[in-house]
DNA sequence: TCTGGGGTCCTTTTCCTT
DNA sequence: TCTGAAGGAAAAGGACCC
């Protein structure tokens, strides 16, 4: 198979070409913007009137950076407190998911038109196996991925860079040799003279925790993981990750490019202005419980799914994350419902320490509608692993049994219900809290 | 100093049934 | 009636990606 990875830059307004610019952060800067300027298109308002990220107190991190904020050491993830000192003056946009939503369709839907083959990678990258693509093999795909970056530029405006290469591994790598524009054909002979440079960090699917383990080990470059014996990966990374980890520092991925999938899960999520504690703060923790109940219900239902497992996720203000769930025995998509179960899994987890987020999640996904076309609704699959399937998985490939088991273990009266001094008897967990579950 | 939100997939632990 | 083993599914946690 041959593949690209394309990835965009999504920039709204042209007057901030060039400057440092960071997305993240405070909600609804726009807002105030076009009021100090009535009238006047977010287009044409002056650079100087922007916000800039000195300005800003509070949570958040950066969801984005231009390439001259990032010359300056701001990168994604990172707070917006400390992307402040190391670069002041950079201009503090807000996220506008509808914005990204439309030229994410935009720049996907001159893609398809020419190389029909197209997997969605999340709002602004995808993989196009160009193998039957007419034209696709001249000059090594460079005369097909100009002409794709061309067409993007033409329908949006937005910038573009690609790789090309054998397989969607090296594609991905690819694309990052020469951004924010470039293309990049990187053949499969060319491993040992542009790949194993690198460090392993390069891989798309070692991470962080990854890396530090091969550093441990003194592997820093992919050439380094490259001339390790494959059953010395095997025997201190595990079966699969071992000879993924392997097979990756030698180049080698033979996933397909996947064109539509369904998705898994739905969730929202939110981090609180403040750490919340669930005894003083408990009708606000139970009105942001049930609206996130109503997001996910609109979610399932604006989708047409509907589920049959209901989880909870909490941070505590040290970060540590806890999750609980449960698993109904018939699907829902019902607001009310979804209420419930997550309050009944709030009541098994520990609401002593101050609480930073709070998520709603559903799986166990099923169409409402068997008749809809596959895909036609379907969420990108953002966070896929470029990992290889492990059948021998114990659990992949198995039909889910009838009779889930009851939750909580321990019989638990309606916590929710309890006075604010915490629950009686002194035998139940310390869950005291939330307001009343809704009556179904 | 501070660390979002929405996903997927894998591994390990726990629980249930036989 | 009790016990233990085995196997499968659910639950929980974690790594990773955009």
């Amino acid at each position: 198979m041959d593949a690209f990875y394309a990835s965009v830059e999504l920039l709204r307004y042209p007057q901030l070409k060039g400057l440092p610019v960071v997305i993240g952060g405070g909600r609804r800067q726009d807002d105030a913007l076009l009021a100090r300027h009535p009238n006047t298109p977010l287009e044409r308002i002056p650079v100087s009137a922007f916000p800039v990220l000195g300005q800003y107190t509070g949570r958040g991190v950066i969801t984005t950076a231009t390439y001259a904020a990032r010359a300056f050491g701001v990168g994604s993830a990172m707070g917006l407190m400390k992307a402040a000192k190391l670069c002041p003056q950079a201009i503090l946009l807000p996220v506008d998911f509808e914005q990204y939503r439309h030229y994410s369709r935009a720049f996907k839907a001159v893609v398809t038109d020419i190389a029909p083959q197209m997997e969605d990678r999340g709002v602004d990258e995808v993989y196009i196996d160009f193998t039957h693509v007419p034209g696709g093999q001249r000059e090594g795909g460079r005369v097909l991925a100009r002409l794709i970056q061309k067409g993007i530029w033409d329908a949006t405006g937005l910038t573009c860079s690609i790789g090309v290469a054998p397989n969607k591994l090296l594609a991905k790598m690819a694309s990052e040799f020469n951004k924010p524009q470039g293309i990049t054909v990187l053949q499969a002979e060319e491993l040992a003279d542009r790949v194993w440079p690198l460090p392993v960090r390069k891989v798309n699917g070692i991470g962080p925790k990854a890396e530090a383990k091969l550093a441990a080990h003194g592997i820093h470059t992919l050439g380094e993981l490259a001339a390790r014996e494959r059953a010395w990966l095997v025997t201190h990374f595990g079966n699969s990750h071992g000879a993924w980890l392997h097979d990756a520092a030698w180049g080698r991925d033979d996933r397909p490019v996947v064109t539509e999938s369904e998705p898994v899960s739905m969730s929202r999520e939110t981090t609180f202005e403040r750490d919340l504690h669930a005894v003083r703060d408990r009708a606000e923790l139970g009105a942001i419980l049930t609206a996130l109940c109503d997001k996910l219900a609109t979610d399932l239902q604006r989708k047409g799914y509907q589920g049959r497992t209901v989880g909870i996720k909490l941070r505590y203000g040290n970060f540590k994350v806890v999750t609980r769930d449960h698993t109904m025995t018939t699907h829902s998509a019902d607001a009310t419902t979804l209420r419930r179960v997550a309050g009944l899994c709030l009541k098994r987890v520990d609401l002593t320490p101050p609480l930073r987020l709070l998520g709603v999640r559903v799986g166990g996904l099923a169409r409402t509608d068997p008749a809809t076309p596959l895909n036609a609704l379907a969420m990108p699959s953002a966070g896929q692993r470029p990992m290889p399937h492990h059948s021998s998985h114990p659990q992949a490939h198995k039909t889910p049994h009838q009779t889930p088991r009851q939750t909580p273990p321990h019989p638990v009266p309606d916590l929710f219900d309890l006075p604010l001094s915490g629950p009686p008897g002194g035998a139940e967990p310390p869950t005291a809290g939330l307001p009343p579950v809704d009556a179904g």
